[in-house]
DNA sequence: TGCCAGGCCCTCTTTAGGGCCTT
């Protein structure tokens, strides 16, 4: 399915907090959080942990303020995923370093044999394009960069997911608030020595 | 035994190496 064929004014950012970084080295998701975006505004939220069957590390309950015992009363990955896949059913998606959270959608969706149409853009790569002067792009520094209001809840999904939608915003208010998605894809994949001038050096 | 992510992107590059980002 071509973008064309989605709904060009809905994009579902999310975020996955994981056991570890790799799926393929066995890593789950624990934490699914997501907004919907319509327009611009968001009509609906999703945030729900997952049980990945085994105990997650010290540094990741640390990281994420998940502990072992929160996730032992949890619903199962498969469970939960099956939820998440209605949820962004015909939307394109957007994450901050969109490869990562793309790859523990594509593994856990795989794992209950569904699918879905949409594709991913990534905010890192928008924003190492048109803020090169950033002090770095990590989402919380560029949140901060950007004057985004935060809560300060940080690498827990949804908070990061809200986080995420509003820097979205943000750097279409600094692009052109009517650039669509495609063409948003399509900056993120510039190379970034052909990225125009005036969406080069934003602050 | 020893290793253990992977895509992006820069540069002292392309016959490569290393930092940045995500958990």
């Amino acid at each position: 399915m071509s973008l064309s064929h989605l709904a060009a004014n809905t994009i579902v950012v999310l975020d996955f907090e994981t056991t570890g970084l790799s799926p393929k080295q066995g890593d789950r998701a624990i934490e699914i959080g997501a907004v919907k975006l319509v327009d611009g505004q968001v009509v609906d939220r999703f945030s729900e942990l997952m049980d990945p069957g085994f105990r997650v590390s010290g540094f990741i309950e640390s990281y994420t303020g998940i502990s072992n015992s929160m996730l032992a009363g949890a619903p199962a990955c498969a469970e939960v995923m099956h939820r998440f896949a209605d949820f962004i059913q015909g939307c394109n998606m957007l994450a901050h370093n969109a490869s990562f959270d793309q790859k523990f959608l594509d593994a856990e969706l795989a794992a209950i044999s569904r699918d879905y149409q949409g594709s991913f853009v990534c905010s890192l790569l928008i924003g190492r394009r048109i803020y090169p002067n950033a002090p770095n792009h990590k989402l919380g520094t560029l949140v901060e960069y950007k004057g985004v209001q935060h809560d300060g809840v940080f690498h827990r999904a949804l908070a990061d997911a809200e986080m995420t939608a509003k820097l979205w915003l943000a750097m279409l208010a600094d692009c052109d608030t009517k650039m669509t998605f495609k063409q948003m894809h399509t900056l993120s994949k510039t190379p970034k020595a052909k990225v125009p001038d005036y969406l080069s050096a934003l602050t």
